[in-house]
DNA sequence: AATGTTTTGTGTAATTTTTACACATGGAAT
DNA sequence: ATTCCATGTGTAAAAATTACACAAAACATT
């Protein structure tokens, strides 16, 4: 968009877009933050994010964002809250329309090597700009009440994962523990998942089996009325 | 805020509040909506709102103009999604951050002798102007969850209530039927209602048992990791 | 005034869901 | 070679959910 003027006859707060990144790999869960290079806020993290433009809706302008400051296309974005504190930012007055974005952190690269893009584990976060911080525990909040009700999970994962790996991400998002058989057991009822066969001969149960997300099956079900709830 | 001229570099989008008010009477769930008297939409009806002043957030916005156009000040007010479609108003790039309140349709009068403001049960809405059909989905679909998770029932209803007008609640807003000794004894067994005793001696069954919401009790149970589910 | 109808409160047995729990296998590490 | 560790698997006990019927008084009808 073309610096220029823009005039109008009251007020208006700048919109932005902020995008919170959720990754999951064997460190567990962790979010993508961008050092900031200038004040305010020098040296503190941020959430990659930036102004709205006149010819996109949140959701685009979230998902531009992120891969112009990252270099990540995510296949999963949703917005969950905006955040209009009057002095969140000392700059002047903006809104922030915040997203939460879920990767497969296992399938892309570049992201950390990008400029100053670095992930940071869940329980380690360092001071962040703004209101971030508080931002960062409502989309926290978000995912943990989305993961009952959606297969989100999977967004997370690599297409392939095994039973642990899923239980490990589950583990990690609801800061709880499960029981190895009776999450086995409950995930499976659940006909979401689908036995990767991928030509390897298993030998007892060292190497575990490969299952993915049967993103098929799971539209249809829905389709006729079930909820998932886990 | 006085007119003038206000310049920016860049272009930026007008921000609004919008507000949802759901009521709840033995007519079942219903919104209040205003007719629009000038276009677009003229003849429409819509939710209250309007644009958000610079010294104010998303909510103070949202309950300012709910109580100048309908006269109402809601006790319950929650932010459930922000809508940035590009062309959702004819007039120019408009965003709104929507919010839904809940208000004791029992205690409050006036509201629908305000100017154009109607109680319309949520079976029988009239066409809606901008995208007000869409974000009363979205709305619907919120307090439909909030409810499972939080006890915002009781902001519907009269302070005090009966367990069969607690019953009819949950179901017009959830949509389905309960047993009603279950559903008491559901209830119940959740430990946040309170028998209250108007004096009157109760002879039979025909006159029913009038409760309370326990707020005290419910706030104590939850710093205490108890999670309302429904 | 008598009669029928509606609203409400209440408990238990059957079913379903959730929880707790242990061992055998073979790959990996020593 | 030996030890250690990750994984897969089933069942019994406990808990939660569901289904279900009658009695009392208020209310409506005649």
């Amino acid at each position: 968009m073309a610096k220029g003027t823009y005039t109008y006859e009251y007020p208006r707060p700048s919109v932005t877009t902020d995008c919170v990144i959720f990754g999951f790999d064997t460190e567990g869960l962790s979010v993508l933050l961008i050092e900031r290079g200038i004040e305010p806020f020098k040296g503190c993290w941020a959430f990659p994010g930036g102004f709205m433009q006149m010819d996109e809706d949140a959701e685009t302008c979230a998902r531009r964002e992120l891969e112009e400051e990252t270099g990540l296309k995510a296949d999963y974005v949703e917005q969950f809250g905006t955040f209009s504190d009057v002095n969140r930012d000392p700059r002047g007055r903006t809104v922030t329309i915040a997203h939460y974005a879920l990767v497969k952190k296992s399938e892309v690269k570049g992201a950390d090597d990008a400029a100053q893009a670095k992930w940071f584990p869940i329980g380690n976060i360092p001071p962040l700009a703004f209101d971030h911080d508080r931002i960062l525990r409502v989309a926290l909040k978000a995912l943990r009440e989305k993961i009952h009700f959606e297969p989100v999970g999977f967004e997370l994962l690599p297409s392939v994962f095994t039973m642990p790996q899923l239980q490990d991400l589950y583990e990690s998002i609801l800061d709880v523990k499960f029981d190895r058989r009776n999450f086995s057991n409950k995930m499976l009822k659940l006909g979401i998942l689908t036995e990767v066969n991928d030509g390897t001969i298993r030998k007892g149960t060292r190497n575990p089996i490969k299952y993915s997300f049967n993103q098929d099956n799971y539209n249809q079900m829905k389709a006729k009325g079930f909820r998932l709830e886990f």
